[in-house]
DNA sequence: TTGCGTGCAAAGGTTTTGCATGGCA
DNA sequence: TGCCATGCAAAACCTTTGCACGCAA
């Protein structure tokens, strides 16, 4: 990937905007072709293992098996301080600034000799929003 | 699932035997056939798939894409207390009671509004053992 | 010109589904 | 007897790979 090609730079730029976003592999290239883009299934495939392995863009899982979800990383060095919490039910990912994950980590560490993550641990709850939906339910 | 068979007995009797394993539905399907289950693939899934949703096993996803992994729950109820680590090097999930986890779920509702899934939420790392072992390598 | 990037088609692997059969209650 | 569970085969899915063509440097 050292040439610098339209389908790179259209990928690269849509993941840019759509920080806030987390898409599997299908939205990327589906909502690439409805902005006119011609990108092949299989180069979005091989750059978002490409970008993935350098860092440049976050994976996750989804538990239902619908496939992996993709994330731009606005700045690598930044997350290290940040928790993610993932909505079971809408799916919404959240970065959160905060050091009482570092009091975790800490602890982690020193009471159970265990190595935390951050990069890979991911918080799995309810956001307020679908918490005030479920009761309504 | 009313029916008590033959299949679903063999089944929850090799997960209950292999509590300290995690694996996946083919690792399942393949043991069972080894000890002379003749279970088929199509069930295997299916009951996994049920007692996931009952909550009486487990559900790990694995990052490289070659499939979930399932492991028998002793004792729900003991687990909501529990941190679930689980080493991305041997893949050992250690359960550990600790009373952090009740301040950080705390604390995540507090300041963030997110409610915070026990049953879920696996924390990802290193443990000691495989961290000793990294060095050599 | 050189060789990497692309994209189609096909393969690979996991999981789900349709449907007829067999077994539990 | 009535209905659920089973299992084969096929389908559905997501993802990777082979290979020839085209474009960047």
């Amino acid at each position: 990937m050292s040439y610098k090609t339209k389908q790179s730079e259209e990928l690269i730029e849509f993941l840019k905007q759509n920080k806030n976003r987390h898409m599997t592999a299908e939205e990327v290239y589906g909502e690439l072709h409805s902005n006119g883009s011609t990108v092949g299934r299989t180069t979005v495939y091989r750059h978002l293992e490409k970008l993935y392995a350098e860092g440049a863009i976050r994976k996750f899982l989804t538990g239902d098996n619908s496939g992996a979800c993709f994330q731009y990383v606005d700045n690598p060095e930044a997350c290290h301080n940040h928790y993610h919490l993932r909505c079971n039910s809408c799916g919404r990912l959240i970065h959160t600034d905060c050091d009482f994950l570092n009091e975790l980590a800490e602890h982690i560490k020193d009471e159970h000799s265990f190595y935390l993550d951050t990069e890979k641990t991911v918080i799995y709850g309810v956001c307020e929003h679908c918490k005030a939906n479920e009761k309504e339910v």
